[in-house]
DNA sequence: AGAATGTTTCTACGTGGCGTAGAAATTGTT
DNA sequence: AACAATTTCTACGCCACGTAGAAACATTCT
């Protein structure tokens, strides 16, 4: 269960970025905002989704885990399992978890990591 | 790009574990006993695949740019693009480089890798 | 309580990727 | 030229995803 569809993503984003325990509405209006801002702020034709269609993605993303609501309270508030971080993290061991050589990626990957990213990479394995 | 159907990942497994200048009717062949070899070796149906599609397939991975072909000799010849280690590591800087905060993400990552893995990144990390 | 309004679930359609393969076109062989 | 092998073209079924209306359910207002 990896990748995401686009529009999960857009809500898997907005989740992350700090709007936690959103109501379904208020995902619509954000991603319709968002989507103003991409295109020219001009009049246009502002096509915003339908509240239920951000709720079916919302229960496309309860099953796959990713994310979890509130039941209790009417507008059901829907917020993100594990933070973008820990579910990047956890999407990389499962890339690298499909290979038989696990040590040999690890070399390809970190040999083509920025320098700053290395130098993190040291401090966390303790590293001079 | 990133996902494999399951028939496209069983072909570059092939491709990968050392079978490269394959033909689609090797792979065929090859594909038919590692099937028999899941399923109970028993006399089981075994629904071979057409040749037609693996060379769809083989088109497919091809426009994705995990395969080429020699178009030179008749019965063309495929191999894989990238050893498997190399592809794998780049799908995992496919998946960091989607995130804003990498160096939180890696914090995650290392956080669960195996010791032994650990103990190789450090000799990997300490040759600057 | 009954009506109106807000919220969630159910159902469904269009598009596109993938597994699958036949039909047609191309190329090599005798 | 006729035949056999190979590749390309076309197509169908299935399933994920974007999308949303209809229906069911809950809340609130009068």
């Amino acid at each position: 269960m990896a990748s995401l569809g686009e529009l999960e993503r857009a809500v898997m984003d907005l989740l992350w970025a700090g709007h936690e325990a959103a109501t379904a509405n208020t995902l619509r209006d954000l991603l319709a905002q968002n989507t103003r801002a991409e295109n020219g702020a001009a009049g246009h034709e502002g096509k915003d989704l339908a509240v239920t269609t951000v709720l079916t993605v919302l229960s496309r993303l309860e099953r796959k885990g990713l994310v979890e609501r509130e039941r209790g309270t009417r507008p059901h508030r829907y917020q993100a399992v594990s933070s973008r971080e820990d579910h990047t993290a956890e999407l990389m061991h499962e890339v690298l978890g499909s290979a038989p050589d696990r040590e040999a990626v690890l070399a390809r990957f970190i040999g083509s990591v920025t320098d700053t990213e290395a130098e993190t990479l040291r401090k966390l394995l303790g590293l001079n």
